[in-house]
DNA sequence: CGCATTATTGAAGGAGTTCAACCTTGGTGG
DNA sequence: CCACCAAGGTTGAACTCCTTCAATAATGCG
């Protein structure tokens, strides 16, 4: 079950590790193939493992006791993802699910010390990286503080944008089938909103919409909606 | 400028330390006393200090730049703040404004790499704290999405209470200075709103209110109201 | 082809904001 | 020592943005 240096190479996150260091990691990888819709692991389960997304994209979702659901992030390609036990927690916070089928490194969480121990690089990058999510968090409750539901869906498609976005004749298009739902549920808004504020903007022209599609046609039109009403 | 061990000790952080190690962080610290409403950094200030909170408590808060402000965290005794170079950043997100007269100690950030490297327990619970904020602020963003405003309220006051909270004849007062613009600040809604529960509540005996002044009377009461409408 | 999933759109209603006026409290300085 | 003022708090009324309810339409999969 080896895999090949050359997956992961190009990856930010093992920039700068040696080829032998990185072997040593990938031997103790194991793959995982994760068709659409699938989840990788569910929120409240015992965090066996953590992973290394290589390829497609999941959405991290989090169930509240009353049945209303929110994303909170999404997992794009060379994202680290599920290492709940890196900050000491014994189960998965959210429930990871494939949006297109994708592909996963997985290793067993036990491993994450010697990981951490013979790479001092990656614990650093790993601190960057939760520390972005953080501020990822708080900009988030920033929005949904002082911004009204608009501000917020553009905010959130530039990011997906950035984040996912293919260039196409026509415009950006969000590499994944993302749902208006799914919108709603990363604005803390409702697919009704989301879907009107989506046919208003299509009558704009600053966006193409469709059945789990979504392409941007005028970024900085949509940068200015999001950038709000200061004269 | 020698700090007693004896200060700090009790502080969950220096549980497993041995003595000699922690005077050797201690000969590094500077205490630094803060009058009330005065700040110890300032958003975007380059992070030159970190600092860990001995007495009084701290406000961390973000300025849109359209000008609203809300507050990220309280910052409790025994807490580490300010620590952005740990995240990788050259600069502070936010400024921490002292609520009551406050003392924190202050190392250079230069220092952190060492302290770390001395105490490897402290890179684990750093990881840890920074996984529980992290973990704090996608509750927030859960309860901003799908719980009305007074459950909001709620939750902030109940989590205060566990926080900052001292017993005292007739309920548990948030010991600390916060106005209800505080408070709406912490939850994303406005001090009239926040008012207006407030009063209600005091109404139905679950709160005492005042200047600057919160006392929880009914602890259960109002546990219930943030647990929700669940029949 | 038929059905489930996703999306659109109208209408009604409500929770919370905004605007505005007024009240309270405590600190300061004359 | 008390008068005054600023900061904090209360409360009413109007309004609005968004949700909720509801019904219909499009899309694509099995």
């Amino acid at each position: 079950m080896k895999i090949d240096r050359s997956v992961v190479r190009s990856l930010s996150l093992f920039d700068r590790m040696s080829d032998a260091d990185l072997d040593r990691l990938l031997t103790h990888a194991t793959p995982r193939r994760v068709p659409q819709g699938d989840a990788v692991f569910e929120q409240g389960q015992t965090a066996t493992n953590f992973f290394l997304l290589l390829h497609g994209r999941l959405k991290v979702t989090q169930v509240t006791e009353d049945g209303q659901q929110i994303i909170v992030r999404v997992v794009h390609p060379g994202d680290l993802f599920g290492f709940a036990k890196a900050l000491q927690r014994s189960d998965y916070p959210g429930t990871a699910t494939a949006a297109t089928e994708s592909l996963a490194l997985s290793w067993p969480t036990d491993l994450w010390p010697q990981f951490v121990e013979q790479n001092p690089l990656l614990a650093v990058s790993t601190m960057q990286t939760i520390g972005q999510r953080l501020e990822e968090a708080h900009t988030r409750i920033r929005e949904m503080s002082t911004q009204e539901v608009e501000r917020r869906v553009a905010h959130a498609v530039l990011r997906l944008s950035h984040q996912a976005g293919r260039k196409e004749k026509g415009g950006i298009r969000i590499d994944f089938p993302i749902s208006r739902q799914d919108i709603a549920e990363m604005t803390g808004t409702t697919l009704h909103t989301v879907s009107r504020i989506l046919s208003a903007w299509e009558q704009k022209g600053l966006v193409e919409g469709g059945r789990q599609k979504l392409i941007i046609c005028d970024l900085p039109g949509l940068a200015a909606l999001a950038d709000g009403g200061r004269d």
